[in-house]
DNA sequence: CTACTATGCAACAAATTGTTCTATAGGGGG
DNA sequence: CCCCCTATAGAACAATTTGTTGCATAGTAG
């Protein structure tokens, strides 16, 4: 037996507007009333779709911090695999929903454990996309085992993150060749020593 | 002519009470209504002070996110210099307000302007430490001055910061030991080539 | 002591939040 | 095509929150 097209027509029409009014107005002005005002959906729909306030803020959350699949490239060489991983991050974080939520999902994981395991489980996702580019660099011998991978790791995604979302600098496609090569040049070097 | 002390006194109990609520329950349960609760001061008096809830918010923060004044060390080693500040940046994220806050400071920041002044600030300060301590490197000669020091300076910082309000991992003295190795190899082998 | 001003309190309007009931319209199964 | 089920719209409603105002009281400065 399927679902009733009419639910489901529902809650998507809500959350785009919902992840809408949360991109632009921030996370205090995702109300029942304010999405109702903005879809036309009667309130009462709404709560019964999402009883509170708060679960219908977390599916908001949810709905933008699902991790987009990345097709993984690992043929090497190092440079040029992990330039392609972090453009897509970099990319992630400039274009799209995620890159404008992640303040406020950051923010809402200090006294939130929902939001919390969102935002881990998301790093968790990045953490091992990067972590198969430095094994297939090892796995070629193109590097060796005893370079510091997980410190790497953790800069190489930091970087991007900080920038954007702490100190709110540019990310450009200069910024990252620069960092791509500071990464490289480390594991180079610190490589069979 | 002096100011009331019946306003410094309400101005005090009122943002302390509405700092405690900011850290423990997040931006949302920061209103007059919380305060006036928590403190016994009457709603009308906290209007008078702040006459509307992001006002109040915004105090609390501003009170919260001033930075402490770092005592400068740049008398070396380089490995030396580094960990003692990066030591204060840490305690400071582990142990002090400001390592609570700065996640709803974060988010704040993205839909307010007056949240990112007080964040950017807060950074160059920050920054400015740790530029003064590779200079001071450079001046000794420990390090040539083809190091990319601003990068440097950008990964000491964004790691800490990263791994405390994005990754909600531990911030200790092993993971910064091994930190400030890492950072200061980076100079060492790319000094002088 | 006097003039000033911050506070507390109560009453109030307005907006928001959440609930419940009924009528209506859409969808699925026979 | 028809009937049953269910989702929605709309309105009415209570409770809470938000912000305002007027007045009495009490603390402060000169």
């Amino acid at each position: 037996m399927k679902e009733d097209p009419r639910l489901i027509a529902t809650r998507q029409t809500a959350l785009d507007a919902a992840q809408k009014i949360l991109m632009d107005e921030g996370v205090l002005h995702v109300t029942h009333g304010a999405v109702s005002k903005a879809t036309g959906i009667s309130r009462s729909t709404l709560y019964r779709h999402w009883p509170d306030a708060r679960s219908l803020r977390d599916a908001a959350f949810r709905r933008i911090a699902t991790p987009p699949n990345i097709p993984p490239k690992t043929d090497g060489p190092l440079r040029s695999d992990l330039r392609w991983l972090l453009g897509i991050l970099m990319g992630a974080l400039n274009d799209t929903p995620w890159g404008q939520i992640a303040p406020q999902v950051v923010a809402a994981a200090s006294t939130d454990e929902e939001a919390r395991l969102v935002i881990t489980e998301f790093m968790k996702d990045r953490f091992a996309s990067v972590e198969a580019v430095f094994a297939a660099a090892v796995g070629r011998g193109e590097i060796t085992a005893d370079v510091p991978v997980d410190q790497l790791i953790e800069l190489a995604v930091a970087a991007p993150y900080f920038r954007k979302l702490i100190r709110h600098e540019a990310l450009d496609e200069d910024w990252l060749d620069q960092h791509v090569d500071l990464l490289c040049s480390i594991a180079k070097t610190n490589s069979g020593q």
